[in-house]
DNA sequence: AAGGAAAATTATAATGATTATAAAATAACA
DNA sequence: TGTTATTTTATAATCATTATAATTTTCCTT
């Protein structure tokens, strides 16, 4: 952790410690907000401005992903690995999928285009919200 | 044209009208704001609400696609068939590559979860660019 | 062709995520 | 321990988008 913060130059601070922590494993995709407001009962003095700043700069360092798959919001993602994204329909939540088309591996080249970077945004409804919506109907027999 | 708004069940405006015919055909994947700007001379009381709003009413009955590949701005595309969009970072112009991964057919079933709708964007330099860094680095001999 | 209800347009204000600013605090080096 | 560059903080600004409410227009009916 200390030492993604060190590779890019960049100082130990205590807010950052806390942000990679919060980031460390997680994949619920959360927002900037969701980490501010996770951590602002244990950093009173905490800013919203540094939540965006650290995240703004683990993403240009590669350390995690931006999830723009809301379009109201960004999220984010510390598996920097390209994996697809899928938002719930219902639930409204973003899940993780590990599947990756075959034919997009990067960098590659597509009609002379060098493509560096790729984002694949799943839109649907989750397994989950597929069981409740079938067993609702079938006990109320509809 | 006439007919995507009736088929809609929306009523025939000479705003509507005109936004439809600057997107037909057109691959530049303009902005709501690229539209208004547009318009505006030949519509001096045009206002950009109601480019918005018919742009909406048009993603909303899938027959102009949203792309959301910059972080900032919405851009549209009245291509509604699935297709890759491509960011080049060096000129920021969004180029439609008519790929399309094969395992990506929707709707299918991803570990149970229903895939009903897919956003792929690509990034990176596109050919034009390639070319003229290419030509750039020979003139110059760097 | 005129009337009228429902929908659309317009100007404007509000929203809300994100970014910019500048002063105060802190990390990390010598 | 002192110093300097970096970081944090509080706050304001930005800007795309959405909401509001009044006016206008479409289009069905007569």
């Amino acid at each position: 952790m200390i030492n993604k913060l060190k590779k890019m130059g960049l100082k130990i601070t205590p807010q950052r410690l806390a942000i990679l922590k919060i980031l460390d494993g997680n994949t619920s995709h959360p927002s900037a907000e969701d980490i501010y407001k996770e951590l602002k009962p244990q950093f009173p003095s905490l800013s919203l401005a540094t939540v965006y700043n650290t995240l703004e700069v683990l993403a240009g360092g590669g350390e995690v992903q931006e999830v723009r798959i809301k379009s109201d919001k960004k999220h984010f993602d510390p598996n920097p690995a390209p994996h697809c994204h899928f938002l719930c329909r219902v639930c409204d939540n973003i899940y993780d999928l590990d599947m990756w088309p075959e034919d997009l591996q990067l960098p590659c080249d597509i009609k002379g285009n060098l493509i560096q970077g790729c984002n694949l945004y799943l839109y649907g409804i989750c397994f989950r919200c597929r069981d409740k919506y079938k067993n609702g109907n079938n006990n109320n027999n509809n």
